[in-house]
RNA sequence: GGCGACGUAGCCAAGUGGUAAGGCGGAGCUCUGCAAAAGCUCUAUUCCCCAGUUCGAAUCUGGGCGUCGCCUCCA
């Protein structure tokens, strides 16, 4: 079904932090949205939290693509901060060696999870010359001024102060909890450059040797590579205050004409045992390893059955039950695909998935309601054997696809249907209780499996399993044989090879004319 | 102390004025050598509590209780 059937690029709405509304969205110029997201600073491994954040955001650009928007996404990387040089002071490391590891980790992750590379990802380091621009414009214009520790932004210089995260500067004030510097004019003010104490990493500056405060980089960078305004400001509901208050600050300051983004969007934070899942709180697990014991479009699917401005808790329970959710649903999706194909009943069939799939925008199209979304998905695969019988599973099937696709699941291959082949059972024997298992391929001579082994051949692709084609012919055979045993009724061989398929990770299921089988999740 | 969000079944969760989506779990049935999967059916007279507005409220208003977040580095 094409989705210029039924949808109007003009029906998205999206909630804007900055007006505290849902809004219609449109791109500023040229059908091109320009976004710029808050990316990592790291100086530890990403957690969860992260994932759910830049998930999230690439499920909305995602989306506009499908709209047909040209999208520009930009995710920077604050590679220097005063985490990583203390990381690099008990460690005995050099600063730059232990961002790049955090990073590449990051990144192995974000793919795992389906996200899609930035088209720039600038770093903080890279931008140090635009950085010190800003900072000099900014001091010219008196929004900003150097004193014996750095360079300082002038809050009250600028009259908005606040107006974005709904705080009042006087009563900022009261809450005590803002430490008092000497060095500065207003304990409000912040840093736009630090100067370094010796054996710190720094850069030459008109004001001094030293090194970007935080947010600065954000200014410059988006300044930079997008322009103002540009389309989407993005990040995580703590980036609210202080640091995109900041950034409307300094970029503002500037601007003859606010706001410098037109959308700002706040992701929910993830809570971890009810607490906010954060670095500084320690109360979190790394996210690579959370990855190896769960399915990560399991986990993508999990996040997007929860809106996305929501506080979530994430649990053990959540994410069972997301998996076997999400299998089921693909198992539909397998199903409809697999359908013989539908006769001359093309249009009626398209008229039968149409309410699917107009819910299904509907409901993305009203601030990205991933969850109404895919509960359609699952009416969808309810009703799957229905579409079957009235001929519509092929564009049922390519629909499922789509709308998958858009939230970043991949509906690849996951299960081999073997071909039954030749075969001789007095090939298959086990040895060792399921410990070792011998099988022969058809043609080959025997091969040693030893538990494991197809464990070890896994090849993720696209978050499911295909394995190396020589295997694949094992298991073929095997599986073979057992149809041999349950033709010829010996169950009690039939069980024992299945149970053997089991203990290296091969579940099959049978079927009417035949046997699946997958290689066990997790 | 200031600001903000949230509170829907055993669990997760959509729904912002019209009479409670969906998922997980659970129960039963069908199919099946067995198992699994799948399909069908059932699983909240009710949306934290109280008061109010309304013909009508989970949805609006006021009050209360509870949980969480921001105000300091944080997606």
């Amino acid at each position: 079904m094409s989705p210029s059937e039924i949808q109007q690029r003009g029906a998205l709405r999206l909630y804007n932090t900055r007006t505290r509304k849902v809004e219609p969205f449109g791109a500023l110029r040229d059908d091109r949205v320009r976004m710029y997201v808050c990316g990592l600073t790291p100086s530890a491994e990403g957690h969860l939290g992260h994932a759910r954040s830049f998930m999230f955001f690439d499920v909305l650009r995602r989306y506009l693509v499908h709209l047909g928007y040209g999208v520009t996404f930009v995710q920077n990387v604050t590679d220097i901060d005063d985490r990583s040089i203390a990381a690099a002071a008990t460690s005995g490391r050099d600063w730059r060696e232990i961002v790049e590891a955090y990073f590449q980790s990051f990144k192995r992750s974000m793919t795992r999870l389906h996200v899609l590379e930035p088209d720039h990802e600038p770093r903080a380091t890279e931008y140090i010359g635009p950085i010190q621009s800003m900072i000099e414009e900014l001091i010219v214009t008196g929004h900003a001024y150097a004193v014996a520790d750095g360079v300082y932004f002038r809050v009250k210089s600028f009259s908005r102060y606040g107006a974005l995260s709904g705080r009042n500067v006087d009563e900022l004030m009261v809450g005590a909890r803002i430490a008092a510097d000497e060095n500065k004019e207003d304990p409000l003010d912040f840093a736009l450059w630090k100067f370094a104490k010796p054996g710190e990493p720094s850069w030459e500056s008109p004001w001094g040797a030293g090194r970007p405060g935080w947010h600065i980089e954000c200014s410059a960078m988006s300044r930079a590579l997008l322009g103002e305004p540009f389309d989407i400001h993005g990040g995580g509901y703590d980036l609210v205050f202080p640091h995109h208050e900041n950034e409307i600050a300094q970029t503002e300051s500037l601007l003859p004409v606010p706001p410098m983004a037109n959308f700002w969007v706040h992701g929910g934070l993830l809570l971890f045992d009810n607490r906010k899942m954060s670095k500084s709180l320690g109360n979190f697990e790394p996210l690579y390893e959370l990855l190896d014991r769960h399915e990560p479009q399991a986990i993508r699917f999990l996040f997007l059955q929860t809106g996305y401005r929501k506080p979530m808790n994430f649990t053990e329970d959540s994410i069972e039950g997301a998996t076997t959710g999400l299998q089921r649903l693909l198992a539909a999706y397998d199903a409809l695909r697999r359908a013989p194909p539908a006769g001359q009943h093309d249009e009626a069939a398209r008229a039968a998935l149409k309410p699917f799939a107009a819910r299904f925008y509907a409901a993305l199209d009203d601030d990205l309601n991933t969850a109404g979304a895919i509960s359609v998905l699952f009416d969808l695969g309810s009703g799957a054997s229905g579409l079957i019988q009235s001929g519509a599973a092929s564009p049922a099937a390519a629909f499922l696809h789509e709308a998958m696709a858009l939230l970043g699941i991949s509906p690849s291959e996951r299960s081999h249907k073997p071909v039954i082949v030749e075969y001789d059972t007095s090939l298959v024997t086990l040895e060792g209780a399921g410990t070792m298992f011998r099988i022969a391929a058809p043609k080959d001579a025997a091969q040693h499996l030893p538990v494991g082994t197809l464990e070890a051949l896994r090849v993720d692709v696209g978050g499911f399993v295909a394995l190396d084609g020589d295997v694949k012919a094992a298991v073929n055979a095997v599986i073979a044989a057992r149809q041999r045993a349950k033709l010829e009724k010996d169950f009690g061989l039939a069980d024992r090879l299945r149970i053997a398929l089991k203990s290296i990770g091969v579940v099959v299921t049978d079927e009417k004319d035949g046997a699946t089988w997958t290689v066990a999740g997790g």
